[in-house]
DNA sequence: GTGTCAATTGAGCAGTTATTCAATCATTGG
DNA sequence: CCAATGATTGAATAACTGCTCAATTGACAC
């Protein structure tokens, strides 16, 4: 049985497919989170703001985006900040972020 | 409630969006078949050879792939052939498929 | 310290999905 | 027609996912 996500390589040197990558990415929440930080850094409150969905249901997806690697969090006095994963951002180009195996747009 | 993958467009101007796609490839199984694909059509003996799936669960996740019109089916005599779905092929460019909202690349 | 805002966590459920099994359909060959 | 092969279907179920709720944490102001 496994946890949601946790085998998107939480650990060291895991294997991440491309499909596991997509389950998380297969989301219209999780996709609009990712739209958002195309945009750059922002806060959980300023997530929130544009996409109105639940906070807590809200931390829930940006858990499991945490958890992929996709995202990465910073802590900003109150508010947590989120941002791309460095690694996805070193790949972008516009507004397309190339997992390795694969690319997505939002054309 | 919503069927298994019936959002994906089945009827005629329905709104498919990029997150139901994904949702449709990002499995391990599905995706192996659009590989595949990508050499050209395909039986579905040729299909269960080369990845060694119980053919009626590959049977299940073609469907999976028919019903988001990723693929397409025609019989061949006894066989069944199952190929890219034209939308698709258009916009192919070497080893990827562009989805519109996103393109998948394999690299 | 208390109170408040921002965010997270964990548990529970409701709905969805993948897989297996048995039964069926479709086509060809004898 | 019957048997065999290729493929599909539907039902049952086991596992998973997303959502909601209540409780909790962390940081700041007073």
């Amino acid at each position: 049985m496994r946890p949601s996500f946790s085998i998107l390589g939480q650990e060291s040197g895991e294997d991440v497919s491309c499909a596991s990558v997509l389950k998380v990415l297969a989301d219209e929440t999780r996709l609009a989170v990712v739209e958002q930080l195309l945009e750059g850094p922002k806060t959980v409150s300023a997530i929130n703001e544009s996409l109105g969905v639940e906070s807590t249901l809200l931390s829930h997806h940006l858990k499991a985006l945490r958890d992929a690697r996709l995202v990465t969090r910073k802590r900003e006095g109150r508010y947590a900040s989120y941002a791309l994963a460095p690694a996805l951002l070193v790949r972008c180009k516009g507004r397309a972020i190339d997992l390795g195996c694969c690319t997505l747009s939002f054309s």
